[in-house]
DNA sequence: TTTTTAGTTGTTATAATATAACACTATGTA
DNA sequence: TACATAGTGTTATATTATAACAACTAAAAA
C-alpha cells in the first residue's frame, strides 16, 4: 500500500543493495556492500556500482562524497537527490543527513555575485558527534 | 619565536606541484598532474598525493570531492581551508571558489537540531555556469 | 499476438584513484 | 654535535570505478 510503493518498483538487484544500506546504521562502501551480497547472487563490482547510480539517482540513497559511501535517505522531504547536507563525525565517522527548513531554504535561494541559481548542491559539515565530544 | 603567519615555504615537490595546478584553468586530478610533472623528475603517485596533501592542509589548494580534482585557492591566503564552498558547471565542469560573506556567516554558525556545532564544512552547487546555459 | 524498445543483468577485463612500507635525506633546533 | 621532524624516492599493492559486449526481461507499440 502506502508503504513500499517505489521499492516495488527496485529491481531484484537494486532492491537487495538498497535493503543493506538501508538497515545499516552507517555509510557502506561499495565493496563491502559487494562482500555482503555475495550469498545473494551479485558477484561482481560492475552489479553493485548499478544499482547504487540508479539508487543514487532517484534519491534513495545518496553518495558521501568525501567517503565514496552510501547511506540511505531518511529524510522523507528529500525525494530528489538535489539538495543533501549531512553531518560527519571525524572521529567515530558517524554520518547524519541533516533536515533543516532553514537550511534548506537559505541554499536553494543561494546566488552567488553573478547571479547564478545552482539546481543542486551537497553540503558536509564535519565537526565531533556528541559521543565524542564527551570523551 | 612568536607564531607570526609563517609563510609556508614549500618544498621542491610542493612548489612544482602548486604552480601547475596554480596556472590551470580548471581542477586538475592527481595523475593528469602526475604526468605534467615527470618531465621535473617526479616519477611516482605518491610523491603527487603527499604533496596535494601538505597543499590541502595548509589551504594553498581544495580538494573537490565531487571530481576527485584539485583547485588553487584564490580566496586571498585562504583562512577558509575549512570553509569551502564551489560551483561547479555540470556541462563544461568548470569550478569556481565561491566567496560570500554572508554564505560563510550562515554556515559556520549553523547548528544542526542537538545544537551541535562544526568546526569545517564542504559545500559543492551544480548547476549551469553562464556560458553554457546561453547555449 | 508479435515486434520493438528501453532497461537491466552477468561477465571479463581494465582504468582510475589512493595508500602501505621502508630506507633514506634535508632541515631546524637544543 | 645530537636529536626531532618533515620530506623524498621507490616498489608494491589496495581501493574505487568504468568499458565492452552478449543475453535477458518487462512492457509499450503494432
Ligand atoms: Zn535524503
Ligand atoms: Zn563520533
Ligand atoms: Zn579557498
Ligand atoms: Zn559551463
Amino acid at each position: 500500500m502506502n508503504k513500499m510503493r517505489k521499492e516495488h518498483n527496485l529491481t531484484k538487484n537494486q532492491k537487495i543493495i538498497f535493503d543493506l544500506i538501508d538497515k545499516s546504521s552507517q555509510p557502506l562502501k561499495a565493496y563491502s556492500i559487494l562482500y555482503n551480497v555475495q550469498k545473494k547472487g551479485i558477484k561482481a563490482p560492475l552489479q553493485v556500482y548499478r544499482a547504487l547510480d540508479k539508487l543514487v539517482e532517484i534519491g534513495k540513497i545518496h553518495k558521501i562524497e568525501s567517503r565514496n559511501a552510501f547511506i540511505a535517505c531518511h529524510n522523507s522531504s528529500c525525494q530528489v537527490a538535489k539538495a543533501t547536507a549531512f553531518s560527519i563525525c571525524e572521529i567515530c565517522e558517524k554520518v547524519t543527513e541533516i533536515s533543516s527548513a532553514g537550511l534548506s531554504k537559505y541554499l536553494a535561494n543561494f546566488k552567488d555575485k553573478d547571479g547564478m541559481k545552482y539546481s543542486k548542491y551537497n553540503l558536509e559539515f564535519f565537526g565531533l558527534c556528541k559521543k565524542c565530544t564527551l570523551k
